[in-house]
DNA sequence: CTTCATGCAAATAATTTGCAGTAAG
DNA sequence: CTTACTGCAAATTATTTGCATGAAG
């Protein structure tokens, strides 16, 4: 899994322990808040200070090695960067599940980009509501 | 304006003079953070407290008077609640702006809807990039 | 070596809370 | 009247910063 090395020096930034732990929390989760972060982490590696995560998560944001998910309602999370995708996230128990952007969207973007002379960098789809787990929850 | 009385009312809040105010400027401005609502308001109303402000956006949201709009890299803005609507977002300036949804969106999703057993409640769309009034200012 | 990253503690900023006084309906 | 809202100050929580030490390349 470690070819977050790789992926950290093509980056620019040093592959140290502390980075490389943070980026495997992230990716056993998928999407996560600073403060779970700090809790995982601290498991394993006790000594690492808050401000270490602070630091690395926004200077692995600059880079482009993570993606901040803004939440209605709740702090931030966190995913690791990968191609274009919606979420879905779950109103009651806050979790995030990545899904494909639709075929269609694409275009519907590229032309509104057009027509509007906005220069896009990066869209946020992200659509709230009750996951189907919790929605069985509820109805016992 | 102030037809906001009765939409207070009819979400079962009372139409304080606070709350008027706060809503005249984030509809003034469309899209605004508490902060800045601060700072606004208290232009007209300088005892009027950080804390009413909190207590009111956290309460006009819960009722669906307003709507938060969680943005990368910053604070949260706050707008009316409309219709389902996308935001362009600039990251150079932080403007915010409406933009309908397109058509195609609504059926990709209902269908996504059915299709995982998510029930929907609110989407955000959110569309970062360089607005064009940035591109020229860049291009001098 | 040299540069960049860590960890700590202290500083700052953001948000929340409790409560006595006030205004809305 | 009665309930809900405000404003203040204090408490809490979140985030940032500076700097001496340590690790990566």
């Amino acid at each position: 899994m470690s070819d977050y090395v790789t992926l950290l020096k093509e980056s620019g930034l040093k592959a140290t322990f502390q980075r490389l732990h943070i980026l495997e929390v992230i990716d056993k989760y998928g999407h996560i808040t600073i403060e779970a972060i700090y809790e995982e982490v601290r498991k394993v590696h006790p000594s690492l200070s808050v401000a270490t995560i602070y630091k690395n998560i926004i200077i692995m944001v600059e880079n482009s090695v993570l993606v901040e998910v803004p939440i209605v309602g709740n702090k931030s999370k966190y995913e690791l960067a990968k191609r274009d995708h919606m979420h879905l996230i779950c109103t009651e128990c806050g979790e995030v599940e990545d899904r494909p952007c639709s075929a269609g969207t694409d275009e519907i973007f590229a032309f509104l980009t057009q027509q509007e002379h906005f220069k896009l960098t990066k869209q946020q789809i992200n659509l709230y509501g009750i996951c189907s787990h919790c929605q069985e929850a509820a109805a016992s």
